[in-house]
RNA sequence: GGAGAUGUCGCCUAGUCUGGUUUAUGGCGCCCGCCUGCUAAGCGGGUUGAGGUUUUAAGACCUCUCGAGGGUUCAAAUCCCUCCAUCUCCGCCA
């Protein structure tokens, strides 16, 4: 949700920044007009109401007078005159509320259409337009060292640890079984991962996967996404995509200390993703599934912070991935891709050896006030009134593409798979996955 | 799943049966001021949130807000309906 006041304000902010999506921007304009009706109408049914509980405070004091039997004649015929009176306000007031509330819906959904704000460094265009920041690592030359690489299904049978065929059997396309090392590695990685965050100030969390309507809507996944998201219909729950749902709407309604900020929470939960309208990309292996757990980091600030604490997220991330000593590049998106609650977002790519580019592991999001407005949200400074606060998000680990990421670039000829140093711990002290 | 109880402005609480004379009571906490060697106590005032009108501004005023949403009524915290949450008991269950 944008600033109301802001648009009213300056509502070319909102059509330029309408304009660098490559989004419509008429509703810009229609939320302006409709915000001006409903304004008046607003005034109207305020005044009549007014009136009428003026007339109700007159009424009150007489009905009891008349009930002990104190009014005299002409009381009791101006306490006759005012009922009549106050059944017409009565419907003047009706009038005037049921026009607010035919307007009210109508100047949400014109609010619900405009995007947050660009961040204005955000490059422009659309999804190849991005701006590469860094690039980290080197791919690693397989010619070089004389065998061409296998990519990460073709492993995860080797050592036994993916299975996508049994995952069919049962589930259907997009599924896995992660087996015995595969599990051991995806529980190795959430212990990594939950000690990398807590480490870094992180509250972990382990959030319910399942939502009602309000969290889905205020963290924006309700508009364009809608398709993708996985629907309860006899209970009316969603299944989340990603834990910013969960972590994101915590807070709602509430009202939070702004000394306290920032929270930041690292959340473990599963994932569901409907993945329509991607038939036939990534149809081998892991890379695009229905269902694949992830940890997610998601905080809370000060607007003026906000900015400083994306940087933040972005180096956590990247120390992550430095850490699992995996070659990387980080993109600045470009405006067109952006999703309507980000004002700005990175993404972290990782070399994907045989298919001989970056592909997409995390991301991080700068949602400004954006979801705060939705999800009602708001922190309050020790002077003053509250205000809406910053939410961000950023992957910490996805886990199947991490896994996919880890086999292929640390594989041997011989189709064992080398642990980077940081993961050993928390796989009994071992250095490879070895071929069953 | 069955039976019952509860939900009031940070916390506790009055008001709900019997609708109006309530700007929603009082206490705690918190904030400001007064008073007092200091502290405590005492005294006075303020203290839900949202939207709007107006003003140079501080402010003033209006409307909404008693878990949420509907309804009845001239008038709803109060009566009716639906939903949500919590608690107690019973049953079932990882």
């Amino acid at each position: 949700m944008i600033d109301p006041r802001l648009l009213r304000a300056e509502p070319d902010l909102f059509r330029d920044s309408q304009l660098r999506r490559g989004a419509d921007n008429s509703a810009v304009d229609r939320f302006l007009e409709l915000d001006r009706s409903r304004r008046t109408a607003q005034q109207l049914f305020e005044e009549v109401r007014a009136q009428q509980k003026q007339m109700g405070k007159r009424i009150g004091p007489a009905r009891g007078a008349e009930k002990r039997g104190e009014l005299t004649e002409g009381q009791q015929a101006e306490l006759a005159r005012w009922l009549t009176e106050a059944e017409e306000l009565s419907n003047r007031v009706k009038a005037a509320e049921s026009e607010v509330a035919d307007l009210e819906p109508q100047v949400e959904a014109a609010a619900t259409e405009i995007d947050n704000l660009v961040d204005p460094d955000a490059p422009i265009g659309s999804e190849s337009d991005f701006r590469t920041l860094h690039e980290v690592g080197k791919p690693r030359d397989f010619d070089s060292e004389g065998f061409s690489p296998k990519d990460h299904l073709e492993l995860g049978e080797i050592l036994r640890a993916i299975d996508t065929d049994r995952a069919a059997k049962v589930s259907g396309s997009r599924f896995f079984y992660l087996t015995g090392d595969g599990a051991l590695l995806e529980l190795a990685l959430l212990n990594l991962a939950m000690n990398f965050a807590t480490g870094n100030g992180f509250t972990p969390i382990i959030p319910p996967a399942l939502v009602r309507p309000p969290a889905m809507a205020g963290t924006g996944f309700l508009g364009q996404a809608e398709e993708n998201v996985y629907r309860l219909e006899a209970d009316d729950l969603y299944l989340v995509g990603t834990a910013e749902v969960p972590l994101a709407a915590f807070h709602s309604n509430e009202i939070l200390d702004a000394e306290q900020l920032p929270l930041r929470y690292a959340g473990f939960s599963p994932c569901f993703r409907r993945e329509a309208g991607s038939h036939g990309r990534d149809t081998r292996g892991i890379i695009r599934v229905h269902q694949f757990d992830k940890v997610e980091m998601f905080s809370f600030c000060n607007p003026d912070e906000a900015v400083a604490e994306h940087e933040r997220l972005l180096s956590w991330e990247q120390e992550f991935l430095d850490l699992l000593e995996l070659p990387y590049r980080v993109i600045d998106v470009a405006t067109g891709d952006l999703g309507s609650s980000a004002a700005r977002k990175y993404d972290i790519e990782a070399w994907i050896p045989t298919q001989g580019r970056y592909r997409e592991v995390t991301s991080t999001s700068n949602c400004t006030t954006f979801q705060s407005r939705r999800l009602n949200i708001r922190m309050r400074s020790k002077s003053g009134s509250p205000h809406p606060l910053a939410t961000l998000n950023g992957t910490l680990i996805a886990m199947p593409r991490v896994i996919v990421a880890l086999l292929e670039n640390h594989q041997s000829a011989d189709g064992s798979v080398a642990i980077p140093e940081a993961l050993r711990p928390y796989l009994g002290g071992r250095d490879r996955l070895l071929p069953k």
